[in-house]
This record gives C-alpha cells, sequence and structure tokens, in this order.
DNA sequence: TGTATCATTATGTCTAGACATAATATGAGG
DNA sequence: CCTCATATTATGTCTAGACATAATGATACA
C-alpha cells in the first residue's frame, strides 16, 4: 500500500475509532516520517488531505490537531426525477401543463424569464408538481427548447454545466389546486423543495418542486472524510 | 500567490466560468507547469485538489478532464437545535417529557436501549418534538446523564466524538396527539428528520425529531469545489 | 512588572529528479 | 482487416533538500 495512503488511513482509523480524541495532539511530521520510513513531504501531503476532510486541524508551529466533528453538515442526494424514478424501476413521465414568458422579476430570476409549468409521474401517478423560471439572458437556447418532450431540468443538465446551487427544504400543506393535481387529500403534507441554481453569480434557474409526502424521502448522509 | 493556488483557481474558474466545458481536455502537466514557470508536482497538486473537489477527472495516459456536474448532491446543514435557535436570537429550552429503558430492538438501535422523548422550545413556543434512543452499550454514560437539564444531542455531542450519520427527511402529518404537543392545527404539514448515527460500523443513537412545518426550512447547499 | 525582540520550531510550499503504473498508440504478424 | 505484443506517454507517487511563514517561548530591556 501507498505510504501516503496508509499514514492518512492510520490516523482516519485512530480518530474514528475515538482512540484519538478531539483536540488531542496527532504526532509531527517528522516523528511520523521517522516512524514510517519516509519522506516528511509524504506525511504531509496524508495529514493535508486528512485536514481536507475536516479531520484534523493543522496550525503552523503548534503542530496538528485532531478536530472537533462537525455535526452541521451532510451530504444530500438531491436526484433528477428522471433518473430517480428509473432507479426505483418505475416509469418515468413528464407532462407540460403551461410555459410563458416572464417580463417581471419573479422569484429570484431576474427577467426576461421562461416559466414552466408541468407534472412528474412516475408508474402513471403523480409524483412531484414543478414550477420552474429560467434566465433567458443566461440560457436562451432555452426558448427553444421542447419541454413537452423532455423536462427542463432535464434539458438544462445537458445545457448548463457546473453551476451552484441553493436548496431550501420544507415541509407546506398544498392548495386545494395542487392537492388535486397530485391526487392526494387536501391538507396531506407535501415536501416542498426550492432550488435557485447560480453560474458565476448569476440566477440560472429557479424551482419549486412539491413532492407527494407519502411517496418521497429525502436521503442525507454524513460520513467524517471521504 | 502561490503558484498552486493560482493555478487551481485560474481553472477552476474557468470550468465555472463555463470556457472549459465538461469532457474537455485540460493541458497536461507538463504543458501548464511549462507555462507557469513552476515543477510538475505543483501543478500535480493543483490539479490532484481540483479533482478532490471533483471538477476535474484525472485518468492515467490519458490526462486530465474536466467533470460532468453531480447534480445529485448538496451540503446540508443538520443544525444542533440549541444552536440554531440562539442564532435566529431566541431562547431556547428543552423539556424532558418521559425517559425509559427498552429492552427489545426498537427504531434500527440495538438494545439495552435508553429511549428518551421531550420538547425542543424557541422563544416559548413548541419547535420541535423528540424521540430518541441511545445504544446504552455503546453509550454506558449516558445512564447516568440528567437528560432533564439537557437535551440529550447537546449532551452525546461532547460525549462521542466522530461519528457517522444518515438522515431521512419526509414531510408528514403529525397524530393527534403530536399535533397537540407541537400546538398546530391537526393535520398541519411537519418536517420529520430521521437520523441514524453510527461509530465504527454499530448504531450510537436513532432519533427522530417532528418540526412545525411553519417554523422550520432546511438549506442545502451545493458550491463546485470548496 | 510589563514589553519588545529574537531564536526556535512545526507546518506550508516548492523544486528537480526518479521510478511506478496504466492506458493508449503503433507496428508486426497472421 | 484483425489481433496481439510493444513502445510511448501522462498521471501517481515518492525523495531529499530548501526556503517561507507564523506562532511560541525565552530573553533582554525599560
Amino acid at each position: 500500500m501507498n505510504p501516503a495512503r496508509r499514514i492518512r488511513d492510520e490516523i482516519a482509523a485512530a480518530i474514528r475509532s475515538g482512540e484519538w480524541r478531539p483536540g488531542d495532539r496527532v504526532p509531527t511530521e517528522q516523528e511520523l516520517a521517522a516512524r514510517h520510513g519516509c519522506a516528511r513531504a509524504t506525511v504531509s501531503k496524508a495529514l493535508g488531505e486528512l485536514a481536507a476532510a475536516g479531520l484534523v486541524e493543522r496550525r503552523r508551529k503548534a503542530g496538528t490537531f485532531v478536530a472537533h466533528p462537525p455535526v452541521h453538515s451532510a451530504v444530500m442526494a438531491v436526484p433528477d426525477l428522471a433518473e430517480l424514478i428509473a432507479a426505483r424501476g418505475e416509469v418515468y413521465r413528464w407532462s407540460l401543463k403551461a410555459m410563458r414568458i416572464e417580463t417581471d422579476g419573479v422569484a429570484q430570476c431576474p427577467p426576461p424569464a421562461l416559466r414552466v409549468e408541468g407534472m412528474h409521474f412516475a408508474a402513471g401517478e403523480a409524483f412531484a408538481l414543478e414550477t420552474r423560471f429560467i434566465a433567458l439572458d443566461e440560457v436562451p437556447d432555452a426558448a427553444n427548447a421542447d419541454f413537452r418532450a423532455e423536462a427542463p431540468g432535464t434539458w438544462l443538465l445537458g445545457h448548463i454545466p457546473w453551476t451552484e446551487a441553493r436548496h431550501v427544504i420544507r415541509a407546506v400543506t398544498p392548495t386545494r389546486i395542487e392537492a388535486a393535481q397530485l391526487g392526494v387529500a387536501t391538507r396531506a403534507a407535501c415536501l416542498e423543495l426550492d432550488r435557485t441554481t447560480w453560474r458565476a453569480g448569476r440566477v440560472v434557474t429557479h424551482v419549486r418542486q412539491l413532492f407527494r409526502g407519502d411517496r418521497f424521502d429525502l436521503v442525507a448522509e454524513f460520513n467524517a472524510g471521504t
């Protein structure tokens, strides 16, 4: 095994097992290098990776210390609905309901914006109601896309690489109309996911997805390191 | 500025701006080294960081390529409730409702498990209802902790370092009893957060938190790199 | 006693070179 | 034209050494 990897995994194991507790001092690079019979740069690389993963904290002169665990973050799977439903082994379908161009600024998306409304179906049943705004200045091609054939989210995936996004998740009771469209009882709980997507500091698209509470869970995992 | 950082940021900017598109070939390390007047190891480090951040993909012999954006993940803030509420400038309070030892396996938590039920308050009003199981074999000290004075989540933070966790988030309608406890109308939408926490492959604690839908949003962000 | 200065120390970064590894490209033989 | 072996190439990893940087602790001075 690589020395760098070995050192890294050894320290990571000691931290995760609780043998080294938060705040504990990690041996100096010199010491680790001598103990493992390798160059200091190799140890430094291993410690650098651990620091990047958040397991240790390095301070000049002071040394390297086991970091305090960050309980506040987890990686959430934000699925492309077509993929998600296909992964469940159900048939996916998208149905466009309405589309028009908004010339006023709406919902954090600067005008002119293309407003697209539609429904995602899984196995023939309504799954999620979507209302989306696409900034036409950022994605002019969107005006020519056929959103009857393809959901705008799926289309955008292939047309705007490398964006940043912010999601807000909340539980809501749908309006009477939304409940009817989703085929759930009025006041049944639904999960609302609002996603705003940016590129180079400018909003590209904003979408609100309303999920049937009984058919959708979000999952998030936190694994120290990796 | 550091050469390594400069190279890294330059390439990251080119990718994020869309100048280099997914699948594009990044210049070879030799080329970048020559262009920036530095050693190949320096370029290699920069590319390594970009690869770790997921912006590029490196393949032996083939070269380095702009990666395809992963739309499926975002970092979610999973707050410690005491901190979250304090950050809002509201007064936090915890109230223990019930506590007993379960000798049967319940809710993914192996017996013997300490079952703790209580309520989190913000500014005097009910905020979240919590049902927690703590594996006593993993955290024997929990039997002696005073969960009337301190919420078990807060207590655990100081007693079990470096765990892994899995969260499931869903929208639910509370039972009549839960609604009454939370002080919301029956059938008002609530956000349910289930968290299972592991250490060294064994479940440490499992908690179900039921939030008032009108007082709590979850936020998740995705930023390419960093 | 309090403060400024300086040497020490551990990390941070870099270099030039070396060898390993794996995937591609090339060419020989069928 | 296809297939297999070989050479090439770009990344992966490592070394030994160097200098930079920042924080600590000791020392000298006011």
